[in-house]
RNA sequence: GGCCCAUUCGUCUAUCGGUUAGGACGCAAGAUUUUCAUUCUUGAAAGAGGGGUUCGAUUCCCCUAUGGGCUACCA
């Protein structure tokens, strides 16, 4: 068993946009997987024919594409234990209900939603369980031959585990060590449902695993309360030599307040929950998603992988191939993280800063396109590796060099105020003509030229600086200046002068 | 309500019985920068509470508190 070759899976359910808290656990996943050089699998569970959402398949696809998270096998790919989609499993299911009905490990029953919503009405703590079914109508309280009848006539049934109470159950975690949980606590869940001819995720997930051979099982910590019916399922099925390990990771907690991230969170605090903008079919909602954003696939990655796990020697920033290296369970911690966007933001931020300026050239080419505004790649190329220590966004690079495409079409009234001196005006008109006499007009030569001329006049240098800057670029802010003028040219740093002279005076 | 899991700076976290409890984000101050930002330096900031065990507990155990999850013919 040890000897298995890892096989990991994630297992989203196609019922909406994938929430940024299942993407942390598909990474782990692919961390683990690649780590050992095992297979990481994609499986669709849509038994839920009810949740279904149109487009959210394609939509996880598309999200572990731009993520770089990739799949050796599942919905898509396909493979060797395929169909990956439990819909199209449907066969596969009922003969493991069956084979627990057979061996009294399962039964019928055919109590209605109604009849059991109005038990739980009045029955406080209601559960269907050792101590209830005897009262229940199903296969254990009906004559054999009235469950003949009622399965014979068509009657709706579901087919429930018998669970015998007063045993310990113990579940061994990965990450939180060995969880025990009396059997008399769980109740006789719902394996399989005659309505839809489907298993619920109980049965499905643990047929499924077995089957497609997987030998870990990373998850949320939401499926902790359930893992010991997941480990008596594989018991009464007689797989216990082939189960898999657990490990239940802690969940993504709102940033602020009490409760596990959510949808709402991102509204309320503006920012994205899910990896990819999502709109949704029924409503037209739209919600934001990372890639839209702006954030950069690695900076995610990264980001999410330190929430709830970390190297073990401080080290924060990792590629994707660092981490796979440096990913282990053991340095998974076993508490709910907060999401903190602050730091999400710093780390695009970092991956941002070193980008080679070509590829952020790229980047940034449609954002000038969207504005109608033609740039060489080379000239875009330098820009953006002027401006990119200024921004966290690919998406801010316009607001920071604007001036480096168009004249600025106003001035920034403060900085007016401030920087625009009485003189500054004929100061100015002499710096143009001492522009129109350079010959060089490199960022050096042109400071140089600058200097020895501020110098020998004996003006302020401030007071030339900052002028020269709002004539430039419209306000008080921008790269070192002499990379503007050298950027844009001699021809345009006159030009420029000369408007924001004539404009104000 | 019941069951399970958790609990170190505001946040993410290191520490695997002996540390001035370390780092990062954020925050504050200072320096650099003729602008803005960057960068650099510095600072404030934590073991939930109470019992044990131990020569010694953040670390191991118990209780309490708090937080989280589950408690569907949803996953």
């Amino acid at each position: 068993m040890c000897e298995r070759k890892v096989r990991v899976r994630f297992a989203p359910s196609p019922t909406g946009p994938l929430h940024i808290g299942g993407v942390r656990t598909a990474l782990y996943n692919y961390l683990f997987a690649r780590q050992t050089g095992g297979d990481f699998l994609l499986r669709i569970e849509d038994t839920d024919s009810q949740r279904f959402v149109a487009g959210a398949e394609e939509y996880i696809t598309e999200s572990f594409r731009w993520l770089g998270i990739t799949f050796d096998e599942g919905a898509g790919p396909g493979g060797p234990y395929g169909p990956y989609r439990q819909s199209e499993r449907k066969p596969v299911y009922r003969q493991y209900a069956e084979r627990l009905l057979e061996a009294r490990l399962a039964y019928y029953a055919f109590d209605t939603p109604g009849e059991l919503e109005a038990r739980r009405n009045d029955t406080p703590n209601f559960q269907y369980d050792a101590s209830t079914r005897l009262q229940m109508r199903n296969s254990l309280t009906l004559p054999p031959e009235e469950t003949a009848r009622l399965l014979a006539s068509g009657a709706q049934y579901v087919v429930r585990i018998k669970i015998e109470p007063g045993e310990t159950i113990r579940v061994h975690d990965l990450i939180r060590g060995e969880v025990t949980v009396n059997s008399s606590v769980l109740d006789d869940k719902v394996l399989f449902k005659a309505a839809d001819q489907l298993p619920t995720y109980h049965l499905a997930n643990i047929v499924d695993d077995y089957l497609m051979k997987i030998t870990h099982v990373i998850r949320g910590e939401e499926w902790l309360p359930s893992a010991p019916l997941h480990v008596l399922l594989y018991r009464y099925l007689g797989w216990e030599e082939a189960m898999p390990q657990f490990a239940h990771l802690p969940l993504l907690l709102k940033p602020e307040g009490n409760g596990k991230l959510s949808k709402r969170d991102g509204d309320r605090l503006g920012f994205p929950v899910f990896p990819l903008e999502w709109k949704d079919p029924k409503t037209g909602e739209r919600s934001p998603g990372y890639r839209e954003e702006g954030y950069l696939p690695e900076a995610v990655n990264n980001f999410l992988a330190l929430l709830g796990w970390n190297p073990g020697d401080g080290r924060e920033m990792m590629s994707m191939d660092e981490m796979v290296k440096l990913f282990s369970l053991e340095h998974c911690n076993k508490s709910g993280a907060r999401f903190d966007y602050e730091k999400a933001k710093w780390f695009n931020r970092q991956y941002l800063v070193r980008k080679d300026n070509r590829e952020l050239a790229l980047l940034f080419l449609p954002l000038l396109e969207e504005r109608h505004i033609k740039a060489p790649l080379e000239y875009v190329e330098k820009v953006a590796g002027l401006v990119k220590e200024r921004v966290t966004f690919v998406k801010e690079l316009w607001e920071q060099s604007s001036f480096f495409f168009i004249p600025p079409a106003a001035y920034d009234e403060k900085t007016v105020k401030k920087r625009w001196k009485a003189d500054s005006a004929a100061c100015l008109a002499e710096l143009a003509r001492l522009f129109r006499a350079q010959a060089p007009f490199d960022a050096h030569s042109t400071e140089e030229t600058v200097k020895a001329w501020i110098e020998s006049k004996g003006y302020h240098p401030g007071n030339v600086m900052n002028a020269l800057r709002l004539a430039l670029a419209g306000e008080s802010k921008g790269p070192h200046i002499f990379y503007i003028t050298e950027t844009i040219g001699k021809e345009e740093t006159i030009k420029r002068i000369q408007q924001a002279i004539a404009t104000l005076k």
